[in-house]
DNA sequence: ACATATTTTATACTCATAGTATAATTTTTA
DNA sequence: TAAAAATTATACTATGAGTATAAAATATGT
């Protein structure tokens, strides 16, 4: 990311908190990250387009600290999925940008409305997905459906809290309850088999891929690497996965190495967290 | 209500609807009422306070239609709760308004803000009300945290619904849905006592008044009534209230007579359905 | 019917902010 | 060190919120 771009962003992020998105000016901007208009409109064409690449950076720091606490894990862990959906909540309230997600959600500005639309479906099928590793292939049908409905009751919760008490939430405890709910919801529904949404609701049933299909898709990663250790555990990676039989413990241990580098692409953390799905 | 509030009222409700809050401009409100600033700001100190007005009526609406489906059913009927609910859903978004409502909650804009606020919680008093009326009083400690989580239940799944697919939301689908899963999480939450937040969270235990509490508040009602009928009604119903042995089949159809009508101010439909509740 | 009070209109104004344009200056790069 | 790119300062246009006010229309009481 260029430097510039970045303290632009670093600036708007501060202002957002403090003022909120709506309260702050593009002047607010310029005046907080020490810059000129022309700056400002060299890297974004407006306030909302800042806005989006603030929240986009934001979402890849919640996906890296997802999948950093994953490897080396289960994926069906469901203490380890109670602590990834903590993630996503304690860094939007450090940061405070709930009011961001919410207000785009139904902000007038096409390109915000569709930008937060995306992210919200995102989050979506990551869940589902998670559901899936949590309670195994069965639980498919039902899996969009309890994606919504613990997104939903988190916010709710969160926001009964927020009005009904001025003590600090208690974040974990939360998480726990809405797994706790969760798996409940997941058992009554593997034996009643009722749901309102179809599963395929929101994507054509995507299929696995391979593992070799992984390596292959590393390989574009491998050459563009630009650090000489992540180029080693990235082609050693690639190998293993195409070998008669991966060593998965010694996989796991890279993927964790490779997870705890934040300086890697969001592209590839994404990649990173389907082969650790895969050798699981 | 002012004939001219009114007329800008609806002009703003119509551009609301048709262009959303934010992208109307108070010169668009003028134009579409056909009126001038000066009578605007006669009326309103901002868009905003156009916009509360604009929401306290449609919150009126919908509370008087939940009352009138209510008289002469009982309290405990999971299937009227059903259509209560999508009463909500079906007013806002036949009038397009969930943007509205949503946008609110974390605006900028103080007061904006603040009534945002209160309208959710009032909603979700009704609702954990409601939930006692369904389960008994036993079901009082996991209310609102019922009451919370069916309402974030009943958003996300429309959002899921919404991006899915260009269907028509099954709504009655839906809202039998959701008080499918309300019953089976109360009757779970009654065996094992979980729960997440506690009940009085949002208001200090409002104990119940008396019928003869009531009749009291009536009174004050009596008085200013101008429709003779409406007076008669009205006056009949403090008196029963105060007998002996109030005849509640009586009651139960004076009550609906009045609240078919739906010009009655807010304040008494709440009372009317105070009404209710005790004689059930 | 008339005088008075009120509501409404038309218009012009201030102020804040988004976004554009451009020439001058600084920094980077080759 | 010269050319290219980025940055700045500044001025400009346009839009929209909100205020002010005098004139016109309407309502109200007697």
């Amino acid at each position: 990311m260029n430097p510039k771009k970045q303290q632009i962003i670093n600036a708007a992020h501060h202002l957002f908190i403090k003022k909120g998105y709506n309260a702050s000016s593009i002047q607010d901007i310029l005046d907080e990250a020490g810059i000129s208009k022309g700056t400002f409109y060299n890297y974004f064409t407006s306030k909302s387009e800042c806005l989006i690449a603030l929240m986009e950076s934001i979402a890849e720091d919640i996906r890296a600290a997802r999948i950093s606490i994953a490897f080396g894990e289960s994926p069906s862990d469901l203490e380890l999925f109670a602590k990834q959906l903590a993630i996503r909540i304690c860094m939007n309230h450090e940061k405070n940008l709930f009011s961001l997600y919410e207000s785009i959600f139904y902000s007038q500005d096409e390109e915000l409305k569709v930008f937060g639309k995306s992210q919200y479906i995102l989050e979506l099928q990551w869940l589902s997905s998670r559901i899936v590793d949590l309670f195994g292939e069965q639980a498919r049908p039902y899996a969009l459906e309890n994606a919504a409905i613990a997104n939903g009751a988190l916010q709710q919760l969160m926001h009964v809290w927020r009005f009904g008490t001025e003590q600090q939430l208690p974040l974990d405890e939360l998480t726990a309850y809405i797994v706790h709910r969760m798996k409940q919801s997941v058992e009554i529904q593997l034996k009643d088999g009722k749901r309102f949404l179809s599963d395929g609701l929101l994507a054509q049933h995507q299929q696995l891929p391979t593992l070799s299909d992984s390596a292959r898709q590393l390989q574009a990663f491998i050459e563009q690497a630009e650090n000489a250790d992540i180029k080693q555990l990235l082609t050693f990676l690639a190998d293993e996965l195409t070998a008669e039989q991966p060593r998965n413990a010694v996989l796991d241990s890279v993927l964790t190495s490779l997870g705890k580098n934040t300086e890697s692409e969001a592209e590839l953390q994404i990649l990173l967290e389907q082969v650790w799905r895969q050798i699981k």
